[in-house]
This record gives C-alpha cells, structure tokens and sequence, in this order.
DNA sequence: CTGAAAGCGCTTACAG
DNA sequence: CTGAAAGCGCTTACAG
C-alpha cells in the first residue's frame, strides 16, 4: 500500500537515507564513492523506488509541475499545439505540463496550492490578489503571451487588435470594399471577439472604411444564411471572421445563397486550422506562429528555474496572413 | 514567502491546531462549540488560509485531484468536450480535473507520484506493472471507456470496431459500393485507425462487399487529389474517413477533380466537428454522444469515492449516424 | 469540548 | 566520506 520509501532504499542498499538523497537528487558538492553511488542507484531501480512528491514539495515547496489554467473557453488546435510544444520545451528539464480547464471552478487558491507548482502560466488575466498570493508562494507566473507582468485587465491586447488589423488590411484591398464582422456564437468568446473586432473597428477607420457591420454567426447553414443576407442589404462586400470555425460558416451561407467568394463576398478567418485549406473556397487567413511562442515560453520557465536574470527577448507576436483564394 | 498555516489560524484564534483541523475538515464526530467554528471560519478567511495540499496529500496519501493523461495524439473537439463535461461532474465534489498530454514523456511513475490523484484516468492503456503500482498506491484507474479492468492492449476496440461497421453499414446503401478507407496522415493516430479499418473491413465481409480500398489522406488538396484519382482508377464510389478532418480533405480532392459528392462518390466521416455541418456538401459522419460517456466517467469516479460497492451501469458507446449530405 | 504528540517521506544543515 | 536529527504543514488517534 504505502509504497517504496527512501529509508527502504537506504537499508537495502546499506547506508543512510541522507546518502540515497544526495545520490538520487545527484548533489555534486558531497563526494560520495562511485561504488556506493552505483549500488544506492541499481538498488533504487530494483526496489521500483520513486520518490513521494508530496513530501519533496512539503519539504522544498517546490515540486516539478507547471500549471495551465485555461480559462473557460473552447480550446481549439492552437493552444493545443501550444500546450504541446510547451511540453516538450520542459520535459527536457525534468518538468511535467499539467493543464486545468477552467470549467470546475473551484478557486484558484485550492488549486495551485494542491499542486505547488513551479510556475502557473495563465491564459486568461488572474484576480490581483490571486497573482499576488501566487508570487508571494514563490511560484512564477506567466500570462500566455509571456508578459511576466499580467497584462491590464481592461487593457485591449496588443495581439488580438493586430489580427483584426491584419484581416481588414487584406480586405481593404478590394475597391469600395465595406465590411462585415461575424461575431462568434459561444459568449465565452466575447473576451477576444471584443479585441478582435476593436482591431478590426480601428483599422477600418485609419483606411477610411465605413464602420464595420457586426453579426453574430452561429455555426450551422441556416444562422449563416440569415447573416449573409442581412450582409447584403447592407451593401457587405467583405467579412472578417471571429476565426476559421465562424469563416467556414459564412462561406457556408453565401454558397448556401448561391454567392461566389470572393466574387461577391471576401472572408477572412482567423487559425489556420486544418479545415481551412480544405474549405470551398480554400479560406484566406491570419495564422499566429505558436511554435515560437510555445518556445519562448518555455524559455522563460527555464529561466526562472535557473536563477537566471535575464529573460529571453520577446519574440513578437508572430502574426501573419495566409494567402488562398477566399480573400 | 511561507504562507499562511493552520498554526496561524490556531494562534490568531486562540484555540488548537486540532480544533482548527476539525472545523475546517467539517468534521461532524467531534462535537466544536458554534462559537469556536464560526471564530475559527472567520480567521481563516480573514488570513486567508488555505491549506497545503502537499502535507495533506503526504499525510492522508489522498489530494483532490483527478489526473487525466492523454497519449500523443492530437485531441480535438470530442476528447476536449469529454474533459470539460468531465470536470464539471467532479468538481461539485470538490475534485479537479488535471490533465497531461503524454508529449513530455517522462516516465508515468514521476508523474502520478507527484500528483497523488485521487483518481487516475488513461486514455490509451498503461503498462502493466504502472496499473498495478497505481492500484498499489491506492489510486482508482480507470479506462477512458470507463472500463475499470484495463482494456487488452492488443485487442481491437469494440467502440471503435463499431465506428467503422457504421459507416459501411451507410456506404453499403447505394447500389455496388465500392468502399475506400482514408488512413490519417498522423502516424500517432494508428492505434485507432486500426481499429477502425478492422471495423470497416469486417462488415465489408459481412455485407459481401470487396475488401476496401486503403489509401493515406494528408489534410491538403493536392493529396487528397491524387487519392481520389487512385480510388476512381479503381472503382471506388464510397469513401469511409478516418475521422471529418480526412474527409474534408476527401471532399476538397472531389471537388478538385470536379466530382459529385455523393452523386459520384459517397464520403463518412467521424466526430461531428463543427466543421462537418458547415462543409460543402454537408457531411454525413459517425458522433459519439460524449456527455454521456463524460457522465458515467464521473459517476464512477465519485462511486469510489464515496466507497460505495455498486458502479453506476455502463451506458453503452452511444454511436450513431448523422445523416447529412455527404452519404 | 479541546490540546499535546506522533508521524506521513523527504531534504539539508550540522557533526563526526 | 557518511549518519543522526530537525522540520516542512497537516491529520488523527489518544488523553484529559
């Protein structure tokens, strides 16, 4: 039941538990003989000996976790990928990437005490008081765009309005173009959606664009219809998508209409998840370069974990437009 | 740094650790005068207490934890939806749902030591000598079909078996079907593509149709292009896809080449994603009614937890056909 | 009704 | 080069 502890090791193996703790945690300031090291180690293996977390996170206050907290919205294949590379940049050091998805909202506090994490890496803005309970713990916090200083609340994100921008560029492109923003069905979204669709508001004014007309957009034919139609008593030539999911749904209603894209309509989305290369038309949209982020990331994890001062440069939000033949 | 302990409640309150630990484990045995629990409550709050997890976990061999680890694969929607329905059931109970994608590998022993979950859940199956270690640890395991007994490694899955057997069953409606069967590009989703080409393949026998057709489909057109010229060499008027992201790719090689679907080619796919309503045409697909399966999940684990010796009934895989356009 | 004390398994100064 | 001992913060028999 209670497992192979250390002190086990120790008697088989014939020494101290203090030795099999300097030989396992490989402290090289003690001088420990390469014949007992050898012995301490090969009997650790076949004891099947692992360490208890709980007591080394207890002991140290520290354990060997990093904490995701994704908020409560859909995740999607980018953070997936994301959280992915995130894994591997860590695993290399010995970290484990745990994520918790926000639904089970237990609070905060109970979680990242349950699991003392090294570093908690946020994808939604903490509470203040979250934040500063969490650094007093001495856990390093993150937020996703590796912003060590948790981005204003009610600030619009940097990123998130130059996506905006970038749809709106590409769409501007068409004379007289006059534009549509599909808004996303799920509401968890809104927090996104409201700085995408300010990118797209503030761009469409630099260009002397008209302001843009905002629809909401659910993800079947007959609210994409409805949407469409409404676009074009308004003179709509040309729409910027929430993101790929809400741009398959308006290519869907104009083909539905019996529209051409881009003829009639342009539509620009936002991922580049897998299905966007395989839509009809194959959809134009503005992809991040999550690798890179996922990398620097990571680096700054490590940086931390190395007592290091200085932080890896930020490598810029990696924005760009995929070209194909919706827009 | 340290934080908040139960010693400082105690002080503050001016009563025991003990009593501390009783009012706030709520424990009922003990009979706390009113007074003294709502004196202690309030301290707590007013210092906001909360316990570590790590010398709780290390005391009592427990934490609240329900940790889920996903193998290499790319998750999706449906794994995505599972998580979130999942956690909600749980964490009424005050459990959390954690989960690892398998990327960073270090060994599963480290993991679930460091963890101490209450419940571990696998969505591909463990070795054998980890199950037992967790059973040991005293540590509920179970399969992601809920199946308490690790299902045979090298036993096809009768979910997924099932999976194929539903599109056939589909396909075979229209007049001499020839089947083809869209492998996924991902070589880490073989486990199941197996599966579920064995499932393909049986009831192919079954209904007297010729063996299927294989053929590899990565998620870009000028792939799915040269699969679809192979299979119309060969005859092929229906297609079964590994899942909707392959047979979006399998329509946009129809589309391509200038095809009817379904008038010159039948396509299934699998999952329902949103993708698959919006697609052109709309595609017909295999879906799993996952908030079933997230529901008996939870109800198993909490079945455990509340010791009892009865375990909620299996619900079935709940597979069924959506019939769109596509087939 | 409440408190003193042991112990979960580890790490780490401190002695030898 | 190695060991005895303290202590991380909690829970829980056991006394009073």
């Amino acid at each position: 039941m209670a497992g192979i502890t250390s002190a086990d090791v120790a008697r088989e193996s014939g020494v101290s538990r203090t030795t099999v703790s300097y030989v396992l945690t490989g402290r090289d300031g003690v001088n420990i003989s390469a014949e007992t090291r050898r012995r301490v180690r090969e009997t650790a293996i076949r004891l099947g000996y692992a360490p208890s977390a709980a007591a080394r996170a207890l002991r140290t206050g520290r354990s060997d976790l990093v904490l995701c907290l994704l908020p409560d919205w859909p995740v999607g294949p980018v953070i997936e990928t994301l959280l992915d590379e995130l894994a591997d940049g860590l695993s290399g050091r010995g970290l484990s990437v745990l994520v918790h998805h926000g639904r089970g909202s237990r609070p905060l506090t109970d979680l990242w005490r349950a699991v003392t994490p090294r570093a908690v890496i946020g994808f939604a803005p903490f509470a203040e008081d979250d934040l500063l309970a969490m650094r007093q713990a001495g856990i390093q916090v993150l937020g996703t765009l590796g912003e060590e200083h948790q981005p204003q609340p009610d600030l619009p994100s940097r990123s998130q309005l130059e996506i905006g921008a970038l749809q709106v560029r590409r769409l501007a492109e068409r004379q007289g173009a006059r534009i549509g923003y599909a808004w996303p069905p799920d509401p968890r979204l809104e927090v996104f959606a409201r700085d995408r669709l300010l990118g797209v508001q503030r761009a469409c004014s630099e260009l002397g664009l008209p302001d843009p007309h905002v629809l909401p957009v659910a993800l079947d034919v007959p609210a994409a219809v409805t949407a469409v139609r409404a676009w074009r008593e308004q003179g709509v030539t040309a729409v910027a998508a929430y993101n790929d999911d809400v741009a398959l749904a308006v290519l869907a209603g104009l083909r539905a209409e019996g529209l051409d894209c881009p003829g009639d309509c342009a539509v620009v989305g936002v991922d580049d998840v897998p299905a966007a290369r395989l839509a009809a038309p194959p959809l134009t949209t503005v992809s991040q370069s999550i690798e890179v982020q996922a990398r620097y990331l990571a680096a700054l994890v490590l940086a931390d974990l190395d007592g290091s001062e200085e932080k890896p440069g930020h490598p810029g939000h990696g924005l760009h437009l995929v070209e194909r033949e919706s827009a």
